[in-house]
DNA sequence: GAGATTTGACCAGA
DNA sequence: TCTGGTCAAATCTC
């Protein structure tokens, strides 16, 4: 492991100590506990719901952070080992540390970046399939907890639907470079496709700086670490993950640290439906849920209801050159932390 | 009026 | 040369 790597790693393991800070803050607060109890009152139940989304935002960042920096370790130690990797994302090491750069541009221009549209072919792109229910319309856009703006619409040689085009909204604000490419499948018109492009380096940030709590109490351990492990066993008994093989890409690219070589993504998963406590449960998965499906394995959906959407079907596709993976980016199996996977608190927010 | 969307045109890669 | 991706002016919405 390169010098390099290591402090991806760090990175990553500081970011996650970082954020599991966070949630134990939180969940430490008054309101977070009142909230967790029941929701006696109208006014409460709001709070009710956005605290659970917030400890929700909180634990699948950690997890998000802790996938990185283990599929960072799991990419060095594959590389030497015969490990199968059938079920897991395969993503590349770089020799060197591609240049991420977020250079200023005027706004909305790309073609001041001179860089001879590198964009166009390497920065990190995974694709999502949304199966929403019957006449649900494209135009209707699926809520991934992110802000995004269309820029574009263009109708694809031998695609029944155009191809939508969006940017983050705060491209201009936050330099954030995420895109993604919305389009119907021509199979399955309740199919909609999406690919993202870039990772977000606005919106998951700001949220979780927005919510860190501020002047809680540092006591309440015990509690802390049960409500972590209830969170995260109703978290894991409420997703449900099924891997399909979804190859929508043989391509291979150069790689970057962190992530194994020659990377042909495999995986897509499958929840069905997605409930957790509110609607936005879903929505609020976003691309930053993404990488976090994995370490949940399979578990059901005890009191489901037919919502929206009816089920996501998530296909990582290729990558290659950003050294901020972001946390959008999925990888791994759905057999990297089965169901038996524990949260050891103690060590956690040591 | 600000911000988002639409849409024809332009550009780069294959 | 064709096609996908993006730009940017026009238009729409709030």
């Amino acid at each position: 492991m390169g010098e390099w790597e290591q402090r991806s790693l760090i990175n990553e393991l500081t970011q996650g100590r970082e954020l599991a800070r966070q949630l134990q803050a939180y969940l430490n607060s008054p309101s977070s506990s009142s909230s967790s109890s029941s929701s006696s009152s109208s006014s409460s139940s709001s709070s009710s719901s956005s605290s659970h989304e917030t400890r929700e935002l909180l634990v699948l960042k950690i997890q998000a952070s802790y996938q990185k920096a283990l599929s960072m370790l799991n990419c060095n130690t594959s590389l030497s080992t015969d490990q199968p990797q059938s079920s897991e994302v395969a993503l590349g090491m770089s020799e060197s540390p591609p240049s991420h750069s977020v250079s200023p541009r005027s706004e909305d221009s790309d073609r001041d970046f001179k860089e001879p549209d590198k964009k166009r072919k390497t920065l990190p792109r995974w694709a999502q399939q949304v199966k929403v229910t019957p006449g649900t319309a494209l135009e209707e856009p699926l809520d991934d907890g992110f802000s995004w703006r269309k820029y574009g619409q263009k109708d694809i040689l031998g695609a029944k639907y155009p191809r939508g085009y969006y940017r983050c909204t705060h491209r201009n604000l936050q330099g954030c470079l995420a895109r993604k490419q919305v389009q119907r499948s021509d199979e399955d018109p309740t199919i909609i496709e999406i690919t993202y492009r870039g990772t977000h380096t606005c919106n998951l940030a700001s949220r979780a700086n927005a919510m860190h709590p501020s002047g809680v109490s540092e006591n309440q351990e015990q509690q802390t670490q049960k409500q972590s492990q209830d969170l995260l066993l109703s978290f894991r008994r409420e997703l449900g993950v099924i891997t399909h093989d979804l190859d929508i890409g043989d391509q291979t690219y150069p790689s970057f640290p962190g992530y194994p070589s020659n990377m042909k993504v495999e995986n897509s998963i499958v929840f069905s439906p997605p409930v957790m406590g509110n609607n936005n449960f879903a929505e609020n998965l976003s691309s930053s849920r993404m990488n976090t499906d994995h370490l949940l394995g399979n578990v059901d959906f005890p009191n489901s209801e037919p919502q929206q959407l009816t089920g996501i079907y998530q296909t990582a596709a290729s990558s290659t050159n950003s050294p901020t993976v972001g946390l959008d980016f999925p990888f791994g199996g759905a057999d990297e932390f089965h169901p038996n996977f524990t949260f050891d608190n103690n060590g956690f927010f040591s």
